[in-house]
DNA sequence: TTGAAAGCGTTACCAT
DNA sequence: ATGGTAACGCTTTCAA
């Protein structure tokens, strides 16, 4: 049987509740009798009883995550940013990895309400509707990461519409005007959608019309990229490509090289995401880097000081890190 | 206020204990009753509280999963793993993310502890002495995966004395005699201990002696993989390298890239690991490829049988897979 | 088959 | 500053 707080207040001659006090330092007590009492916990190697605490409150300082089981390799770094600040603050995180089957789904979510849990957080996650509803229905504070879903549910992510925007820039400005967006074609998450007009918009803004067969692919898989070049054949259409997700820039990549192609004399990439991943690859593919680790941060801190009732709709910056695979393309200067 | 048994109870014109053995499946009730209970339960959307069940049953169905923070890759498919059996008997996995700093390793463990967890499952990990010994006294079950610590804890992982030897017999019979082993000097883990020993008896089983300084590296990084052309300057004095972990190997692949040498004709490189990062290299890379779903499958089976007090040690089985990255050596022949 | 009641460990309110 | 005690929601033993 392990120690319990009643265990302390008998051995201190104290009752149950000054202790509880003194170990959640809540309320008043007597700062020596407080010494005292540490003391004796720690050296009785007593543990609290989350379980019963959870239960007296009627609520926890958990932190559910969903993560998706085919989960991106960014989902690591924006664990890593929640980690830190979660630590800081005394959360605990619940880091619950789901698949695509929805009633696996369903249990999960329930599980995970079923423990008073504080909050929600969604790792570029796109619900099935019955999640959705369940989780609505929950009252539990939800956020989504890195994608943006509803309207009602915060989210935290970059800018998609303007990020894409600033790659159609780069682009251009090195020359491109027949550009192609890899990976970016599905209706889901709303994400693509915010890559597409950005994509369409940021060329009209340079005075060039979208070929709507240049957005190309549904999946973020590697697979995706790998059967690009299959796809639209040699000579390629276009003199530079876009590549929704680093899996997807380094499987356009590697398709490149085994059609004999000199990247980026032949075609520049661009990827969108720029996790270290990009920095293994030869060339070092140019990137637009997200800030995964901020957005982890935010989402803590943002809970913490209860903001999210403010700000819906939270962006963290994005920059262009230049690697090897974007070229001047003079033949259209 | 949620739904609790008791509301349930009322409706029903039951006893709460009667409804908490229906909606649990444990001891005697009426199938009858049973139906309309359930019924009512869901129409009423109640939701256990899980808090109060561990504290009643003083357990849970909480395991608890320790991942080092800059945790490989293979970690996902460990927990990938774990996740299908987990689901199946009705364990929560509880996954949290460790870092090196000892402080927080051990408010981590601690958080877990009091959740009066079932098992802690330790995913590639070394422990300080100190969370060494918090575990040990905590009396939960422990299990390390994909590593081997103190024989008193049991484990599950490759063989990796055998898994050397393995890989030393192919490439030697694919005409090499000059072996670098890149990613493996260091004291711990253990694995470094029995994959050292692997290399050097597998070369002696063919009548080669080792050479110490073709064992180096100390940490399973991209960047050791990446220094080690450097590290043993033009020619190379060894015609084949081992990589210790997929990260070294793509490291030391990219590296003898750029010194221009030709893979695998100027140098042969087998990665230990396999995971699918081993796919998106040119050319592919050969590796010996790790079980890790199955370990983390085994890892929940294990202890769902109680097994563990029997086996201490088990260990799931290596294959090699051939990429392109191993070429006969006719030197030497 | 069902019910009453005690108990799990902690917290919080109300007294003192 | 400290103590007594009810309460949190569920499980389990024992009795009916």
């Amino acid at each position: 049987m392990a120690i319990t707080i009643k265990d302390i207040a008998n051995k201190a001659g104290l009752s149950p509740a000054s202790v509880s006090r003194i170990l959640t330092n809540r309320g008043r007590f007597n700062e020596d009798t407080a010494i005292r009492v540490r003391e004796l916990a720690h050296s009785m190697g007593y543990l609290k009883n989350q379980s019963a605490a959870d239960l007296s409150q009627q609520k926890s300082r958990i932190i559910g995550i969903l993560v998706p089981i085919e989960h991106t390799n960014f989902a690591d770094e924006i664990i890593k940013g929640m980690q830190n600040k979660a630590h800081e603050f005394g959360y605990e995180l619940l880091i619950t990895f789901i698949d695509v089957n929805e009633s696996q789904q369903i249990q999960t979510v329930q599980s995970l309400l079923s423990r008073q849990i504080l909050a929600i957080f969604m790792l570029a996650i796109d619900m099935s509707p019955a999640v959705f509803k369940l989780l609505i229905n929950s009252k539990v504070q939800l956020l989504s990461i890195s994608n943006q879903l509803d309207s009602q549910i915060p989210s935290i992510s970059s800018d998609n519409y303007v990020m894409m925007k600033k790659i159609v820039d780069y682009l251009v400005s090195h020359g491109h005007k027949k550009i192609a967006l890899i990976g970016s074609s599905s209706q889901f998450p709303i994400v693509a959608q915010l890559r597409r007009q950005g994509f369409i918009d940021g060329l009209a803004a340079h005075g060039i019309s979208y070929n709507p067969d240049f957005i190309w692919g549904t999946t973020l898989s590697y697979q995706t990229g790998l059967e690009t070049i299959k796809h639209f054949g040699l000579p390629l259409p276009f003199t530079a490509a876009i590549g929704s997700a680093d899996i997807i820039s380094i499987g356009l990549l590697n398709s490149a090289k085994d059609a004999n192609l000199d990247i980026p004399n032949d075609l520049s990439i661009i990827s969108i995401d720029g996790t270290e991943l990009t920095q293994i690859t030869r060339p070092v593919l140019t990137t637009i880097q997200q800030n995964f680790q901020l957005m982890g941060e935010l989402a803590i801190t943002t809970l913490h000081e209860n903001k999210f009732t403010e700000e819906k709709v939270i962006f963290t910056k994005t920059k262009i890190v230049p690697g090897k695979t974007v070229a001047i393309n003079y033949e259209s200067i």
